[in-house]
DNA sequence: GTCTATAAGACGATAGAC
DNA sequence: GTCTATCGTCTTATAGAC
């Protein structure tokens, strides 16, 4: 063979955007250097350039496929009309996304602050997005009856931060596993706008 | 007079903490210079080691600081028997307390991964010693009869999680006053262990 | 497409004058 | 206690060989 055929390029590419997100995700963007990008990549710091114009872009393309992916994952749930099967839904994806990708989620978050002017704005347009859905979701339940809330933005506000705070303690092969942490967060969710647990848990031996 | 009463030196230092605890909370730990402390205190980089041996001092610290702050304030807090009044009197401080100190609260979350390894453990220590109150609470009230929880540990979590977003969207002068979001989040805080509001909220105008 | 080498400057921290 | 000056190292990004 004369040439290389499938781009070796492409997956170099890929493997520095899945090196650099873990890097970011533990290290935090300011405290990682492109060397140490590079390294975990097993390349040399100036073959980064052949992909990304900055270091900056590399955090802004992370980021953005986040979001991205987020929303075409959202759009892909099937949509239910009644406020309270809709919003037991979107918990259910909310967490399982969530613990499905825990480095993407953390560093959406707190990376924030590190981009750029025009990269945050874009980005900030997309999670109102996502935002913007539970709190129709929320919105119609209280038109219809069905949730009692006091103040819908604050509210949906609240209950994007419990879920997602989930990233902050879960650990695989902890005490609870994702189904059981499904279904108690959904539950939080229902009765944060004063509705019934969907069904009783089994009571699990805890400690303080 | 022969020489200076009333040690400068001691100024500079809160100088140098409340400057660097502004910059962290903006920019970042690891994105933040020890030049630019000095330049917002008025200073050179130099003099600051004067009172920090290393740059890690400084944020260790803050964030020491800030957490002894907390757990001072809230073993003056008076201290409820009944497990409703109890956790009431908890959400409202920790609204209240999170509202009034958002740099310090910001830095002490996101920070953490900045640590080195004793510091951390030593923070890490203090945030669950605050965890511990709560989770108290939420086991007398299960206890009790009085809340309906599905798993202490995780509404633990799950409402502290919610309680301390309000700091990724509250601004003073926006829509809704501190009295206003402290009642709408101890609603929020009552109704996730089954508990009714305990007044009705003013309808307000919202926008999507 | 990846390498080596390097430019141009910022970093944390220190030394010594005053 | 603060200054200026500096050490040694690290940084992002680029240039040019292969």
């Amino acid at each position: 063979m004369a040439r290389t055929f499938g781009s070796v390029g492409k997956e170099t590419e890929k493997r520095v955007l899945k090196e650099a997100l873990t890097l970011f995700a533990h290290h935090g963007y300011a405290a990682v250097s492109m060397r140490q990008i590079a390294g975990q990549c097993n390349i040399q710091a100036g073959a980064l350039y052949n992909y990304f114009p900055t270091k900056q872009s590399i955090l802004h393309g992370l980021m953005k496929t986040h979001m991205k992916d987020l929303l075409l994952a959202l759009d892909a749930e099937p949509l239910l009309e009644q406020p309270k099967a809709a919003l037991e839904s979107f918990a259910r994806f909310h967490i399982r996304y969530h613990i499905d990708k825990p480095e993407g989620v953390f560093v959406a978050y707190m990376e924030l602050r590190n981009l750029e002017p025009e990269p945050y704005a874009e980005i900030m347009k997309l999670r109102q997005k996502y935002e913007r859905f539970l709190r129709k979701i929320l919105r119609d339940g209280q038109a219809s009856g069905d949730f009692k809330i006091d103040d819908v933005p604050v509210t949906t506000m609240a209950i994007i931060s419990m879920m997602t705070g989930v990233n902050t303690w879960f650990r695989y092969g902890g005490r609870l596993g994702i189904e059981e942490i499904e279904k108690i967060y959904v539950n939080l969710v229902l009765s944060v706008v004063g509705l019934e647990p969907v069904n009783v848990m089994p009571r699990l031996e805890e400690t303080v």
